[in-house]
RNA sequence: GACCGGUUAGCUCAGUUGUUAGAGCAACGCCCUUUUAAGGCGUGGGUCCUGGGUUCGAGCCCCAGACCGGUCACCA
């Protein structure tokens, strides 16, 4: 690729400052005494001697120039701060080459640079490191996109294409306020549900992302090859049944945060690595579970945004506990008017044509109570929902009701008009397990290439007895949408699946 | 996969009825010692996504393709 005029000024800015006797990428450690934030936070003129003597680092994100003294703006890791740079304090001798040159002319936007100063505030009241020594800490040759916020914290000239977004998610974090905040948030989730479960004494493990045998949901996997046992493998499309082969080990409590691999369509819901966390708990059902993920969540959300209350889009998403709890047939009554529950197959397709919702002759009763449901109750459940007791046919992996025929002991937590969570009483009658994957698959070998396949080494963990478990998977994802008010999944992702650039392509073949 | 929209300077975007490519910021030069979307004067910078076609002439019209987004389909 052929370089901008702007990347050949800085390459020549570059060889300027190597030929100043300047290292433009120091090797040694250089000593920050505070973050930007910590400054402009707690400084005042009354503790003006407690900043007297500090250093920052970071970008340098505007030079604002005027003859001999200037005002500039220092980015780190915490925010942004102005300093201020007087030719004759930074240089202090007859040589104004720092200064004349090197500051003013040499150093570009998104350069990194170390000052060292005192803090004092400017006639329009703004705190600003006076500075008096300036150390080149490594220089940037590729020029970033200038975005400004004015006075009333207007942002200007955004970056906005998505493209350039989520390719250079490098620069997308420099340069736009808030992505940075989103990820901290995504972060945050993660460590609040680490302390959650830890006190609780369940313990994070770790189990094969290549598995042999994928399970544990249904869909189509990636596979890859593994040379030395001359075999195929396939990137776990969930964790589910090797965490239960740690319940039958005698792990009472396990849980893993799981990137999980489905080779399927993307959407702004969908990418290809997504994570989830999974947590199994030995001698308790999906009753149990609810109210561990109720009480779960509503603490996420008040460590991630201080309130049980998250604006998401036009709505204000409510966490506190307790939610609303359906059974899926009470749901599809709720949104329809209709008790489907006691219907035979036929009955169900006549109401389902009634709701105008449309079906694949091949869909079966199961299947048809769950596209009504997607269809006439999922979209409008905005507000935290559980929805309970889904029939067998689509979760061979959940016990059987205790008391209801057909269905089994599983719930979902509906957010946004989104799944967020899915959980079961864990089925552990090996026999019956056996048989459902079984028709797992009948079904496969009629073409469904989302079946699940059959474990022989799961189920032979199941003979030697798993002791009654409530299970439960939690889309990270889709939850950090949520919680940061994100409307696609690649904003809550740092390196979205992209297709590749032309030109890196090429560069590839080469 | 289908449909719709987008792609022009480093960034954000204009570009009329087809005839020499525009602005702001950024960059470069000069001025400026408390500015803040700093300011003043001046200058340079373009594979108009790619490839064909129509035309005397295409950023603009036509065809094909690439990438991005949205919607739908698919998808636990």
């Amino acid at each position: 690729m052929a370089l901008s005029e702007q990347e050949l000024i800085r390459r020549e800015n570059l060889q300027k400052i190597i030929d100043l006797g300047i290292n433009p990428y120091p090797s040694s450690e250089y000593s920050i005494t505070h973050s930007s934030a910590e400054i402009l936070d707690n400084y005042t003129e009354e503790k003006k001697d407690q900043f007297a003597e500090i250093s920052i680092a970071g970008r340098l994100m505007m030079k604002r120039i005027m003859g001999k003294a200037s005002f500039a703006e220092l980015q780190d890791s915490a925010g942004r701060m102005q300093i201020y740079v007087n030719r004759d304090e930074i240089c202090s001798g007859e040589d104004k080459a720092l200064y004349n040159t090197v500051f003013k002319k040499l150093l570009d936007i998104g350069d990194f640079i170390g000052v060292k100063g005192h803090t004092f505030t400017t006639q329009t009241g703004h705190t600003t490191l006076h500075v008096t020594e300036l150390t080149v800490l490594s220089k940037s040759l590729k020029p970033l996109p200038i975005v400004k916020t004015d006075a009333d914290g207007k942002v200007h000239d955004a970056v906005t294409d998505p493209e350039f977004r989520y390719r250079q998610r490098y620069a997308d974090l420099v340069v736009n306020p808030g992505v940075k905040e989103t990820f901290v948030k995504r972060s945050k989730m993660y460590t609040s549900m680490r302390s959650f479960l830890n006190e609780k004494g369940y313990i994070e493990v770790e189990t094969p992302i290549l598995q042999p045998i994928y399970g544990g949901a249904a869909a189509r996997p990636f596979k890859t090859h593994h040379n030395t046992h001359d075999r195929d493998l396939y990137l776990r499309i969930a964790n589910e049944l090797y965490l239960k082969r740690l319940v039958v080990g005698g792990f009472d409590g396990v849980y893993e945060f799981s990137k999980d691999f489905r080779n399927e369509g993307m959407s702004r819901f969908h990418n290809p690595e997504f994570t989830q966390i999974e947590l199994y708990v030995a001698y308790k059902d999906y009753e149990w579970m609810m109210n561990l993920v109720e009480e779960m969540i509503e603490k996420v959300a008040v460590d991630v945004t201080g309130s049980t209350v998250v604006k998401v889009g036009d709505n204000d998403i409510n966490f506190k506990r307790p939610w609303k709890r359906y059974t899926m047939y009470g749901a599809i009554e709720e949104f329809t008017g209709v008790d489907i529950s006691e219907m035979d197959e036929a009955q169900m397709r006549d109401a389902a044509k009634e709701m105008k919702v449309s079906l694949d002759p091949t869909m079966a009763r199961g299947k048809i109570i769950d596209e009504i449901f997607g269809e006439k109750c999922e979209p409008h459940l905005i507000q935290p929902t559980f929805i309970t007791d889904y029939p067998i046919e689509m979760s061979p992996l959940a016990k059987k009701h205790r008391t209801k025929e057909g269905l089994v002991e599983r719930f979902e937590a509906i957010c946004n008009g989104k799944e967020i969570s899915n959980a079961f009483s864990e089925l552990n009658d090996p026999i019956d397990q056996r048989e459902r994957f079984q028709a797992q698959l009948e079904l496969g070998k009629r073409g469904d290439d989302e079946a699940m396949v059959l474990d022989e080494d799961f189920l032979r963990a199941l003979e030697y007895g798993m002791p009654p478990t409530a299970g439960v998977g939690i889309g990270m994802d889709r939850l950090a949408m949520i919680m940061t008010n994100s409307n696609s999944i690649q904003d809550v992702l740092f390196f979205p699946q992209m297709k590749p650039e032309g030109h890196t392509e090429e560069k590839l073949e080469a």
